[in-house]
This record gives C-alpha cells, sequence and structure tokens, in this order.
DNA sequence: AAAACCCCTATCCAAATGGCTAGGTAGCCA
DNA sequence: TGGCTACCTAGCCATTTGGATAGGGGTTTT
C-alpha cells in the first residue's frame, strides 16, 4: 500500500552514499509520481518509498530510515495527525529531515510545523522544480528551507507580539467543526457535554487567535488554514 | 509560460493516429509532471502542452487542438471562471475532450462541469494511475468518465426532485464571500450597495441550494465546493 | 406572451450571536 | 509555591441572524 506496484528504485538499505534516500508521503498518486519524476531527473536522489497515509509514513520511515521525508500535512481529514507525525518522526529519526510539501499556506500551519520539527515548508502552489529539488539539497545540508512567501509570511508573525500561541486548542477546534456544521451554541454545548457559556467562551478564544469577529469568518479562516476538513 | 522548457515531446501538428494528443492545465508543476509522467508510461499518449492559467489553457488548445484536456478547475481563485473555460473550450473545439481532475468534490461543480461540456470527471484524491489512463481511453472512445464516488454522488442528485439549478448566482456568491469575510449583513448591504433586505434574500436563496441554515455552515460549505477561496 | 430566472425591497418575530466581565478547577513546570 | 495554561461556568445586553411571507422590475427562453 505504502509502496508503488512498479519495480522500485534498485537500492539496497544504506546505499554507499552520494545517494539522497528519500520517502514521499501524499494521498495523491498524482502528486507523488510528479515528486518523483521531478527529483529522479537529479541523479543522486532517490525516492525509495511512498506513502498515503499517516500510519504508512511511520511504517516506511522505520522500514527505510531516509535521508529526506517529503510529506503533505494533509494526508487524513485531520491535518493535527500530521503535525504529529512530524514531531514523532523528528523525535524518533533525528537525522531524518523532514520537509512539509503543503497545498495551503497558513502561518498557524507553518510555525506549528517548525516547532514540531519539519526543517522546510513549500507551497505546491506555483512551486517550480528547481525550488523542489534545490530545497532538498539545502535540508540535507541541514538548513532550514521557507519556499517564496512562505518566510516573509513567518516573518511577519515573528515580528507582531501577537507571535505567541495563535495555536488553537483541541476544544476550540471541536467547537468551530460544529460551527461548520451548522450548529447552534446550544446544540454543540449538547453534543460535547459542556454548556453553552463554554461554547461561547472557546468561541471567543479561537476568534482572538484567528481575529475574526464572526464565527463564519473563523470557520472561513480555519478551514483555509487547513485545520478543520 | 504554457509550455515546459524541457524539448517538448516530438510530434507536428496532426499526428497519423494512433497517438493521443493532451493538453494538461493545473497550476501545479508537480501534478503537471505527475500525469504527464503517468499518461507517457502509456504509448500513445502524448502530453502536448502544459498550462497553468486560464487564459494559457485557451491559448493552448488554439495552438494545439488537443485531442484530450485534462483541466483542474482551480487555476485561478474563482472556479467560476473555469467552468466557463470548459464551456468556451467545448464550444469552440467540440473534437476536444474535456477531462475534468479535481482537488475536492462538490455536487455542485460536477454537474456544472458537466453541463458545460465536461466529458468527465476525476477526483485526485486516492486516484488510481490504472484510472487515470482508462479514464482518458474512455472519454477518447466518446463516453463520459466518473470518478468513484463521483458518479453515485451525482446519481444521488439526479434522482432527487431538488435537482435542479442548485447553480449559485454571481450575487449569492458574492454575498457568501462576504461573509466569510466576517461582514455582517448591513455591511454588505453597503458594500455591495443593496438593502440589507436583499443581502438576507441572497443568503436565504443560497442557503437553500447547499441546503445549510447558518451562514458558518453556508461559508464552509461554499468553501469546501470551491466557490470562494 | 407566458414562463422562468435573477435581482431588488419590505416587514415581522423568535432565536442566536458577539462582546464583556468575573469567577472556578486541574495539571504542568520552574 | 507561584505562575502558566487549558478548561469549565455564569450573567448581561445590544445586535445580528434565521425564517417566512409578499411583493415589483428586468431579461432571456420557450
Amino acid at each position: 500500500m505504502a509502496t508503488d506496484p512498479r519495480p522500485e528504485v534498485s537500492l539496497g538499505r544504506r546505499s554507499p552514499m552520494a545517494t539522497t534516500r528519500i520517502v514521499v508521503a501524499d494521498r495523491n498518486v498524482i502528486t507523488r509520481v510528479g515528486i518523483r519524476s521531478i527529483l529522479e531527473r537529479n541523479a543522486g536522489m532517490a525516492v525509495v518509498a511512498e506513502a498515503t497515509t499517516y500510519d504508512a509514513v511511520i511504517d516506511a520511515v522505520d522500514e527505510h530510515g531516509p535521508d529526506i521525508m517529503i510529506i503533505d500535512l494533509d494526508l487524513g481529514d485531520d491535518t493535527t495527525r500530521g503535525l504529529n507525525v512530524c514531531e514523532e518522526i523528528s523525535d524518533r529519526y533525528p537525522a531524518t529531515k523532514i520537509l512539509v510539501l503543503a497545498n495551503t499556506l497558513s502561518e498557524l500551519i507553518v510555525v506549528e510545523a517548525l516547532r514540531r520539527g519539519a526543517n522546510g515548508y513549500l507551497c505546491k502552489n506555483d512551486l517550480k522544480s528547481d525550488e523542489l529539488i534545490n530545497g532538498v539539497k539545502a535540508i540535507q545540508d541541514g538548513d532550514t528551507v521557507l519556499g517564496r512567501g512562505v518566510g516573509s509570511l513567518v516573518a511577519k508573525g515573528l515580528g507582531s507580539t501577537r507571535n505567541k500561541s495563535e495555536h488553537l486548542t483541541d476544544r476550540e477546534l471541536d467547537v468551530i467543526r460544529a460551527i461548520s456544521r451548522g450548529l447552534s451554541n446550544k446544540q454543540i454545548a449538547h453534543e460535547m457535554f459542556i454548556s453553552e457559556s463554554t461554547v461561547k467562551f472557546h468561541i471567543q478564544n479561537a476568534s482572538k487567535k484567528l481575529s475574526s469577529h464572526r464565527r463564519a469568518e473563523l470557520v472561513h479562516r480555519a478551514s483555509a488554514a487547513g485545520l478543520i476538513s
């Protein structure tokens, strides 16, 4: 499931060197094939495994101990899960560099990913082939790579005072997801076994973090940030 | 800009036959390369051009008059524009078959795309290489192809009485976009130079079409459907 | 010319929301 | 132990909302 049916790249466990061993995780075949093609145009880079689920990612890294792991954080419904995977991999395999290849650009996700051990963050949109290749090389050298636009976004956030903790708590996310389903505060309260006051409290806090003043905007921002399905 | 810098597939204008000439439109290199790789594993299929913007799509089709055009409807901020492009191409080049390759699955978009001349609709997620290849072949044979999940989604819609017109009007979309920005009805009314009543009217209508009862849900659905950025 | 849309406006009322202040508990870490 | 955070609850009040109903005017299609 994790690997492509075709005869895989010819490689033993630990190749002599000079070859960068890469694991690619994306739920989308087209993307996986695309990344593979672009990277393997370049001698010295080999995609040794592909994964389509969070579990498969862990397995693939366990099995191949790659130099680089390229991952899309959107392997399941829950982006948070993807962040946890980053953390787990970077904890257990410090030598494996992690490059996040995202669909959407969100300061929230970027800083969270970096905080959890990602070494780079590129946005698929408008990404050029060269940028991908160079990014991989730079990361292998130990650099941290932020794609065009990503860097400035993060810098902006770091400079401002509100930097700390734009992180939404689990409960806040739960509430937002419920809101996105069209539930009223009363319904949410009932569903989550908490009082309506608490629901409003979570909404207020989440709103401050995402600087929105209306639940509709809150949903939209969370959605654009990839925090909800 | 529309084509890849590498030496393009060796082909004159109208190849003898047996070779399917394909134009691929997607804003994402990785995806374009992936599609190309998958298709060209298959003898008899050649990607003759790539496009990354709606304008480039038109140009590419004008120039190459391909047999098949594979397009992601999300080339710009506005999905509606993508639908218009489908319509334009199918009007001007009836011989060119259109395969929509979408990121998201939405009945709204599917039926709209088909109505405007698309011959197939596949969802990138969980798409298998074979499915893409077979889809292209089937479309070339004149079939209409709906990917796994897509077909049943549409069938469900066709069967029900509420089938007709889940199409959102321009004004409805404008209002939804404003809502997603966190504006109140009063603010929207002011911004659009209409009365608050009218704003509410549009919201009500859009809500019925997307069967939501709360503006937050409305935004979420429209967002998930790719109707708003 | 009728039908079918789209767009605009209005009024009414119950319900939901946003924004605020002001508490409480529990866990974690320095 | 004090400080920090996540989490839970409460009440108040102005404003916004959802939902329904009832129009008029314009354009395009049949």
